[in-house]
DNA sequence: TTGCACTATTGACGCAGGTCAACGCGCGCG
DNA sequence: CGCGCGCGTTGACCTGCGTCAATAGTGCAA
């Protein structure tokens, strides 16, 4: 029994999807074209490219790859992770629609992170180059292109803090309530999504083992906070998972 | 008896400090101007502004107050933190001389955290409205503050991947060998330095208790890696020490 | 110089979460 | 359509670090 369907599908794309331009994209309102007018957006769009999607599996770039350049994600979720000198994979961030990432690649002209699908994605490739000549012509993008950098900044520290000192329960509730606004910000549900990564991958990225994930999730649900089926999460009490994401 | 003394001392100023120029700051070479050629430098130099210097414990600014500058160190050491929503603080970055912070505030017009003078600091600030403005007519000052930016999100997520997973010797470990490349990088010494943090700084930032750091510090002057004397640090052995960092 | 508050060290003990192991189930592949 | 193998869950046990407590050392203020 499927307890729910289909309810985490980005753009449900018409064929040939990747000819789309950035006026006609409905993620415009939070990507980059966010603080642009409408000429701008033209010039923006002319330098975005448009590839064919992702794999699940497959990279994007790769840690210490030449960096190019950033990407926005179109559909389906990515993730980025580094590899530790000792070979430890540390998952640095999960990328959703309208979000931007490869930005780390930009200080010393090499990937810092690697960027793999968590299910078929797409991407508009934005040439690093380009947005630079283009930012210094126009304010709005640069001081736009400014402030997301400084967001991820800010959601790093974020991520730090909640590194650094929360129990498990707090990290995992943190997540799910990042989610949630995620989704909610793309018009999506807040309450009722499907987990795009696994177990591992979560854990990975809060520091925790994939038992201790499933074991918060298990203990969620017996307290009716969540309906846990697989991949697919209901969140039943938002207010008691802030609570539990804040202590 | 002081087993080491004026190590840490950067800018052995000059009466009335606040009065000098990027181009005769001997930080020019790590801090903004990197990128810049003389006229560009002195173009920058015009909208830097000094002031008199902080005292320990003075706040440079505070945590969702109106963000208008990012600053650079000039001398002494400060600390960055967020407080949680349950009132525990965070730290999320020390900086020493030449370093740029405050980058987190320009997302949403808020200082994301608070900084706070570790010692006597002397800061330089940088309205970060007039950098816009510079950065679209001067590309190098543009590229090099999107690097600047790009290396912070790298660095915090480094951060985030030793929050993780390892062990309370490795964070220690890597803290340490952190300060001595810095200090490196501003030509003082790389094994014999004065910690200007506290240990309960040290063990926030690194998510672990003051008990634990101080523990770790024994454990590793037992093992002759390093000579602890109160906050004055002497690498004993470099190698080892990175390769605890590691695992 | 003395006094006091803050900072650091050290020890004893407990617990959250890691580790190891067993098992079930859903999904992709043939 | 059935088979096998990751993926997820659950339980039992163990350990690194947190907690609590006592003490020593440091530096500022008067």
């Amino acid at each position: 029994m499927k307890l729910i369907v289909d309810r985490n599908e980005d753009v449900p794309t018409a064929p040939s999807p990747y000819q789309a331009s950035c006026s006609t994209c409905r993620l415009s309102s939070l990507c980059l074209p966010l603080a642009l007018e409408g000429a701008e957006i033209d010039v923006l769009d002319r330098i975005v490219q448009r590839s064919k999607p992702l794999q699940k599996g497959q990279h994007l770039y790769r840690e210490s790859e030449h960096f190019q350049s950033v990407f926005a994600v179109r559909s389906g979720t990515l993730k980025a992770y580094r590899t530790t000198d000792s070979g430890r994979e540390q998952v640095t961030g999960f990328y959703f629609p309208g979000e931007i990432l490869g930005m780390d690649g930009i200080g010393n002209n090499r990937h810092a992170s690697s960027a793999k699908a968590l299910e078929t994605a797409a991407v508009c490739e934005i040439p690093f180059a380009a947005l630079e000549t283009l930012s210094a012509k126009m304010p709005h993008l640069q001081r736009h292109f400014f402030q997301l950098m400084s967001r991820e900044i800010a959601e790093d520290q974020q991520l730090i803090t909640l590194l650094s000192k929360s129990s498990a329960d707090a990290r995992v509730a943190a997540l799910l309530v990042s989610i949630s606004t995620r989704n909610a910000r793309r018009k999506l549900s807040a309450i009722r999504f499907r987990l795009s990564m696994s177990r591992v991958d979560i854990g990975n990225y809060l520091g925790l083992t994939v038992e201790t994930v499933s074991r918060v999730f298990s203990r969620m649900q017996k307290l009716s906070v969540l309906r846990v089926e697989n991949k697919e999460i209901e969140i039943l009490d938002r207010d008691a998972l802030v609570e539990m994401a804040d202590a």
